[in-house]
RNA sequence: GGCGAGAUAGCUCAGUUGGCUAGAGCAUGCGGUUCAUACCCGCAGUGUCGAGGGUUCAAAUCCCCCUCUCGCUACCA
């Protein structure tokens, strides 16, 4: 087949810190049926993903797990690969961060955007006063000296590299303007507009020294390559890119990418971030950015304490892999959240794959092999009827093209089903049975089944990207190859006289829900148990913050912290997010605005002991005064708890 | 607070530039059939198309306003 021209597409490279659940398996599917397809359709095709394996997130895990950072993510790589692997995942390159040429590469970018100034060093936490030893930032600022003893401050020797975004800004605007399918889906691209082009860009800062396991600045070994940087640069280096102008011919072959397909939460990096790097190398922009929406449990975020992680290899144990594939896929809508339920997928399953496909797979098979020892020959005995089926069958492809073209896969889907069902009603108009009690139609019968083979092998060809294993499957148990593209727009191309199997396997069993709720049910157990167990020591997820400058006592003596009573509470009119407290301290009263509506309702306030802090100075929030401020834990989810004292204790005690 | 998206049958959602009895799939009920994995085919539905107002010969579709969800964002002390 002539080449349609190259396609290169990537997934976003996941990052090592733990076993990866379907949520985000989901991503790799998605793209591998559409290299598959790509492929199948006549793109010299290069399908890229991998691991991002560095950050101090995974330098502390390993020290948790007692190994060297290079251990654990050789550890969680490997699971990641085999996971892929496992999904039939059909990648042209594996690229891990901890690559050679990667970090080689990525060092060069870093020192080549340095050379020509586009990254700058300069002060990350602002300004240092020597004598109090205390970093301060230009708001804390008094009359641009240290609000402290009000000496000079100086920059401070606690340096960071920075990259000139603004520069690109006007650039990157005009850019996505002029191509309004880069970021997709669109809503997207206002989002990325609105809330940072338009108002303008702030400078990032690409580098970091508070910890070790990183990509090191080769000409400044105390810092490392902000991950983002060193991330967002496999999609070049893993395909021959050179900074010093020595790409491969792989490189200018493929570059630049047709399709970043990323997670709906990293669109700003990929839409933002990583098109200014690329200007500022020189290089061309990716074709296009298309932010997915999320796979949610009953529109909850899947989390090993309610035990309702769906891991890929948990799920092929209990279904096969291309009925996770299917799943995935089909229920994923193109804008929105889709959600995923233990319920859901057996009932999909059974209905579609089980039902629809499977079963007419698998009586059109017996009935040639009852009537016909197993062979099928178009006999030439037409019918009106005829004329539909072969009608919707050869139309299927133009049907499918026209879905993946707009990356709507979920829809392809439903149009090859489409055809499975026309097949189904096809053997309700012929009647097939009746035909083999008249020994005078034993030709139209051959020719019904043969039409039936034909239209279940087109559907097969074409269901191939997305469930390869099940058109290998149909195809084996039709004894023919699996067909290309172009001849599913024939029909009639099935061997004449060919014999099918005489032993068809079930293609997909039909689950029962009472059976596989057990199964489940043992699955979330194990998880809670682990949670349980483990959850509590060293398996919880820490949390790592970036390390602020060291304080003295007399820094921490300032502040003034204390128990309060919380006597009333509501919340702040015109806020999303705001509760307003009457706070008892001692013998007075502050008014406090807090942002934890999310988390507590101003009726569970009341009452409350929480830890205040009390000298800060009043600002006001929303219009309403606030004077002081209620301390709160956050998670990583941003979820908020309130401080409160262990043991019983009066409003107004210190908390020292 | 700013910007944006959405609210359509029991469930998940489609509904192009306004047009005629508002659709699909699944689930439900009834009928048919028996080759097949208690399967397949047909029929039937029910819907104040979130509330209210307006433009129009005609609105789920355009305008205004309201309610509620959701996303991104903010110096939420």
């Amino acid at each position: 087949m002539e080449s349609k021209g190259k396609y290169y597409i990537t997934t976003a490279i996941a990052y090592t810190s733990g076993k990866p659940h379907i949520g985000n398996n989901y991503e790799i599917v998605l793209a591998d049926s559409i290299a598959r397809y790509k492929r199948k359709d006549g793109y010299e095709v290069f399908f890229q993903t991998g691991t991002d394996e560095h950050g101090q997130k995974i330098e502390l895990k390993a020290a948790e797990a007692g190994v060297t950072p290079r251990q654990f993510v050789d550890e969680v790589a490997g699971v990641i690969r085999g996971l892929c692997d496992l999904m039939n995942i059909s990648y042209d390159k594996f690229i891990r961060t901890t690559d050679a040429y990667h970090e080689k590469q990525v060092q060069k970018i870093f020192r080549r955007l340095y050379g020509q100034g586009d990254i700058y060093k300069g002060a990350y936490e602002g300004l240092y006063c020597t004598p109090c030893e205390s970093f301060w930032t230009e708001s804390q600022l008094k009359d641009g000296k240290c609000p402290d003893c009000g000496r000079e401050v100086k920059p401070a020797k606690e340096e960071a590299y920075f990259f000139k975004m603004s520069k690109y800004a006007d650039r990157l605007i005009d850019h996505i303007n002029r191509h309004p399918e880069f970021i997709q889906p669109v809503s997207r691209k206002n989002e990325m507009m609105n809330n940072f082009l338009l108002p303008g860009l702030q400078d990032l800062c690409v580098s970091r020294t508070s910890f070790k396991w990183g990509i090191p600045v080769d000409f400044d070994d105390k810092h490392v390559v902000y991950v983002w940087l060193d991330a967002l640069s496999n999609y070049i280096t893993g395909i021959g890119y050179d900074a010093d102008g020595n790409s491969t011919e792989q490189y200018a072959k493929l570059w630049p990418a047709d399709l970043h397909l990323i997670g709906k939460d990293i669109i700003r990096f990929h839409t933002i971030y990583w098109p200014i790097f690329l200007m500022a190398l020189g290089e061309e922009l990716p074709h296009q950015i298309f932010g997915h929406p999320w796979l949610l449990q009953n529109n909850d975020k899947m989390s090993k304490s309610k035990g309702n992680i769906m891991y890929a290899d948990d799920l092929v144990a209990l279904f096969g892999v291309d009925a996770v594939r299917y799943f995935v896929l089909h229920e994923m809508p193109f804008e929105n959240d889709g959600s995923i339920t233990w319920d859901l997928m057996v009932e999909r399953l059974n209905s579609d794959l089980a039902n629809t496909l499977g079963n007419l797979v698998n009586r059109t098979i017996s009935m040639s092999n009852k009537y016909f020892g197993g062979i099928v020959e178009n006999k030439g005995v037409s019918a009106p009827v005829d004329e539909e089926l072969r009608a919707a069958a050869t139309g299927v492809y133009d049907k499918v093209a026209a879905k993946m073209a707009q990356l709507r896969v979920a829809d392809a889907l439903t149009e090859i089903f489409a055809l499975f069902k026309r097949c189904n009603k096809y053997i309700d108009e012929t009647e097939p049975w009746v035909l083999a009690k008249d020994e005078a139609k034993k030709d139209r019968l051959a020719t019904v089944l043969y039409h039936l083979v034909e239209g279940i092998s087109i559907g097969a060809g074409l269901l191939e990207p997305f469930m390869p294993e099940t058109a290998a499957k149909i195809s084996g148990q039709l004894c023919c190859k699996v067909r290309d593209f172009e001849s599913t727009k024939t029909f009639g191309l099935y061997p004449s006289g060919n014999r099918v199997t005489d032993a068809p396997e079930i293609l997909f069993a039909r689950i029962d829900p009472r059976e596989i709720g057990e199964k489940i049910a043992a699955l979330t157990q194990k998880q809670q148990k682990e949670a349980g167990t483990e959850g509590e020591a060293a398996q919880e997820q820490g949390i790592d913050l970036e390390a602020k400058a060291e304080i003295t006592y007399d820094d921490f003596a300032k502040m003034q912290f204390q128990v309060g009573e919380i006597i009333a509470c509501e919340a702040v009119p015109k806020s999303k997010k705001l509760l307003c407290s009457q706070v008892r301290i001692g013998s007075q009263v502050k008014q406090i605005v807090s942002g934890i509506k999310a988390y507590y309702t101003p009726e569970e306030m009341v009452g409350k002991k929480v830890m205040v802090l009390v000298n800060l100075k009043p600002a006001k929030l929303a219009g309403v005064l606030s004077e002081g401020m209620l301390l709160c834990a956050e998670d990583a989810e941003g979820r908020l708890a309130l401080m409160t004292p262990e043991k019983e204790m009066p409003s107004g005690a210190e908390i020292a």
